[in-house]
DNA sequence: CTGTTAGCGCCTTCAC
DNA sequence: GTGAAGGCGCTAACAG
């Protein structure tokens, strides 16, 4: 089926010029110790007869892959698809590969990306979690094997590699006390699941800040959804059917508050007035939705772009392993959603 | 830096077992030929001992990467994200591996991305172009070498490989019909760079349908830009200086048409009365604009899992090469921003 | 059904 | 500064 031509080798070089093969690998690595003018020559040749490095044998010869591998649990959100692109734009500059894959948000298959990733001797990996992640022993192999491992947003805390993350519970923390002072005294909470660090330091906050404030914590008051477009639908519906309806509500991503607001607004409810919203990711969305969405925003590419950096220097041996977490900025950005007028 | 562990080879297994390294090759690979009690034997044997396939090995005596290369304009938006999670389903399936990259919009990128593909011998490559992508030069290499290169979406029409598309023409013909019959008469078309054949094909359907409903075509009302949020805003100031103020805006794609939406609104501009808007991908985005934005929808995942699939079916040698396109279903939806009350 | 042999293309000693 | 030799781990003939 697929045609083949014949691939020039170093072999072939060797034999233009009447030289060793070694040498013109060597050439070809702009290695100090040979002439230069015959580096010169071995480089001019190879290109002039379309030579190209066949990165298997290499590869082979030098255990090293020079791929880097991602899981994520999907690729179609604004927010992953800012990461790696982050990431993509970092590790291509060093000369690395990426390889990409997503666990659909299910650690089955976050397991079987692992092994893959593992099997095609990746060099390092990048990871954010899904949902049902609730122990990293897949990694175990390549951690043990010193393969870098690092987490970032949807992490894992451990002590082997560092990871890269925001604040998430002082995010929500002050999401949540914005709220209570726009005068809002019966908070909601619309939660990711909460096996996922993410989510759960997210729900800290919020019950913190409640405490804080001298208000009173209602376990009925918290929805814990997948986050989806759809699920913004039900809780919408299962808000409307509160005995106390609630004055404010603090979602843990911006796609289901957008949701769960054109829903609410379907059945008359005024928001803010009513209701007043915060989001979280800084979606696009939150800025067509009327009244634009309050939400916490942190810079996904820039968060593709470190942790990509982290793995780098750590393949270079240039950083010494540090074991804390690298925590990036979040901000709370206040919209018309959230200011009670 | 990195501590390695001794990795077992199939002569660790072969020793173990008393056979001989091609019985051990051959029961991996679940050969037909080797005993079932043997297979069985070599596999248990295998994962006991933590075997893993050594790829760089593998590849380079059989030839073959087990790896496809994509490379898109920008990973980072809803349509694109969607594309790469069906090309990644499709090609995880069947055992492939996936090297995405993104050429920002420059073909300068493109082309050496295009050029790393080819270095890390792809087995195939699905590309959409970039902007400025007035030739497909620096994909020859590869086709010369038999190689297939599958362009979707932005697409190059050339007779080596089949190409995976939409009707632009048709599609763009169907909703700027849909505004004319609407009562429009003062049409307006925002264009991405017509470079790409997607967004000339785009204006031509617009232009055709206005000459073929007896009404006059105008330069004026033609704005080309990259498509962008920004350039929404610019396109809404340039359209608000026109003499006569359009009354109906197709727009090639959606992100634009709601950030122009968004600033006409700012202006008092009334839509869809004054101007009616129809957009195109069917974003996430158009259900949230108010008025919700028509649109063309047509299936990103699906573009990806079909074009992925006829890479595929060409590497298995299963589909005897077609010289035509593969042009998929898209559709008008009709919303409230193009319905003249 | 299984073993022997050879070599994919590169790089790294070790020699000179 | 350069060459010769060997081996990374696997698989594809070929032979039995």
């Amino acid at each position: 089926m697929i045609k083949k031509e014949k691939e020039i080798t170093i072999y072939d070089i060797a034999k233009k010029l009447n030289i060793s093969a070694s040498t013109v690998s060597r050439g070809l690595n702009n290695d100090l110790t040979v002439k230069k003018e015959t580096v010169k020559k071995i480089q001019i040749v190879a290109k002039q007869m379309g030579y190209r490095l066949n990165s298997f044998a290499s590869n082979l010869r030098s255990k090293k892959s020079n791929t880097i591998g991602v899981i994520v649990p999907r690729l179609n959100s604004n927010f992953m698809a800012d990461v790696i692109a982050g990431i993509e734009k970092v590790v291509n500059n060093a000369g690395y590969n990426l390889i990409i894959s997503q666990s659909l948000e299910t650690m089955k298959k976050e397991i079987i990306n692992t092994e893959t990733m593992f099997n095609n001797r990746v060099d390092g990996l990048l990871v954010s979690t899904a949902y049902d992640t609730d122990n990293i022993e897949h990694f175990k192999e390549l951690i043990k094997k010193g393969i870098p491992v690092i987490f970032f947003d949807r992490i894992f805390e451990h002590t082997d590699w560092p990871t890269i993350k925001i604040d998430n519970f002082k995010a929500s923390y002050e999401a949540t006390s914005h709220l209570i002072q726009q005068g809002c005294k019966n908070l909601f909470h619309i939660s990711g699941y909460q096996t996922a660090s993410v989510y759960l330091d997210r729900f800290k906050g919020f019950k913190q800040a409640i405490n804080d404030h001298n208000l009173i914590f209602n376990e009925a008051n918290v929805f814990v959804n997948d986050l989806s477009e759809k699920s913004g639908e039900e809780v919408a519906h299962y808000i409307l059917s509160l005995p106390n309806l609630p004055d404010g509500v603090f979602s843990s991503n911006d796609l289901c508050a957008v949701s769960c607001m054109q829903s609410l607004k379907k059945f008359n409810i005024k928001i803010p007035n009513d209701i007043a919203f915060v989001g979280f990711n800084n979606d696009p969305l939150t800025k067509v939705i009327e009244p634009n969405l309050s939400t916490i925003d942190y810079k996904a590419s820039e968060m593709g772009e470190v942790a990509a950096q982290v793995l780098l220097n750590h393949l270079n041996g240039t950083n010494i392993k540090p074991t804390h977490s690298i925590i990036l900025r979040s901000e709370l950005i206040i919209r018309a959603s959230s200011l009670k007028v």
